[in-house]
DNA sequence: GGAAAGAAATAAGGTAGTTTAAGAACGTAT
DNA sequence: ATACGTTCTTAAACTACCTTATTTCTTTCC
């Protein structure tokens, strides 16, 4: 199990900002490297939300457990991701959320304070976390929008046709806590696709 | 129908950064105030979306019309919050969302080019609007949560909780396209609670 | 390779929320 | 004050989706 390189990383952010050899080696030495076997969790609800993630390799799940039980997948993040329980994180409270490997997966994990202080040493990633929340701000919005709107078969067809590489890697019944329904229900829908 | 002076929106901006007093004038040179008397449209679906909006005084309403016209309000915004289309701001596009005014507002408006600009003038912005949007993902984020794991009735509760100056300005129908159900069920739910 | 566990399909009965329609209450304009 | 449009309520019939249960199919692992 060896730790991943931070190559992936520093495209992701070369992207969006372009960080000098100084800034780099400062931002890349606060990056806790980690490789998650398949059904393990980096984070349990309830334990305090220390990190903020990136997905080097692999597939990871978030979701919501209410009090009977039920799981709601809040997010699956896949390579070149970022993933975390963002309320309880910038709070620093007790999750809310599970986050789970849905397979093996390489990560590398930013604290809190170290975020905190990477502001101040490196102030140009507050240009990329702007971009990067803000993407997420859009993605959130557009899935509210889906949910106020559509049907589940609906939200299915968008799923399958915006997260084809997920649904290779998750069961249907994650898939189903995605979008709100339960997985005999998620059958049904796909039963009938079949027929036609 | 006087214009609102930008003091309200640089508390808002002062409660996150400290700008100086020249990049206070570059920051306010940049906001077009506006006046828009009740039920008017500050953007429509179809047209380009130009602004993201501070609300200096009033309420707005975002909301999205599927093609059997009807309606799901994506986000109210009362006075001291940002709001707009945020896919289509950022990709500049036609907007999906329509912004009214559920009473008469003043809002200041900013342009994407401008905000742009302004990330390069006043690079402090960067970190501004981070937290800005930040904030908004975690709100979307824990409104997809409860989407998918409360009932209507506990999700009109909580509404009722985080939103109480909201609920005093916009009719139930608003309330209910908010909550995703019609306003014949939440009346039925408030009937409901009315007997306990 | 076979047993056990987990994932998916199918089907019957149930419930949360919708649709349609009609009447009551409210606001606002003449 | 009266009238008109809009919002809210109530109720009956309907539907999308849930619950529970059984069967089959797939994966995992000793």
């Amino acid at each position: 199990m060896n730790k991943p390189l931070p190559d992936l990383i520093l495209k992701n952010v070369a992207r969006h900002i372009t960080m000098n050899q100084e800034e780099t080696a400062c931002f890349v030495s606060f990056l806790k490297p980690l490789t998650v076997p398949k059904k393990e969790f980096i984070q349990k609800e309830g334990q305090l939300c220390r990190y903020i993630n990136f997905v080097h390799s692999g597939t990871l799940r978030a979701y919501y457990t209410d009090k009977t039980g039920r799981e709601s997948t809040i997010m699956f993040a896949v390579t070149d991701w970022w993933i975390t329980d963002m309320f309880c994180f910038i709070n620093q409270q007790p999750a809310m959320l599970t986050i789970e490997a849905v397979e093996e997966s390489s990560i590398f994990q930013l604290q809190k304070n170290d975020m905190e202080t990477l502001y101040l040493k490196v102030p140009k990633l507050e240009r990329f976390f702007r971009i990067i929340f803000q993407n997420a701000y859009v993605r959130e919005q557009l899935r509210v929008i889906q949910g106020l709107s559509l049907s589940a078969e609906e939200r299915y067809d968008i799923f399958l046709a915006k997260y084809p590489q997920v649904v290779r890697q998750v069961t249907q019944k994650q898939i189903a806590s995605y979008l709100g329904i339960t997985p005999e229900f998620l059958s049904m829908i796909r039963g009938n696709k079949r027929k036609k």
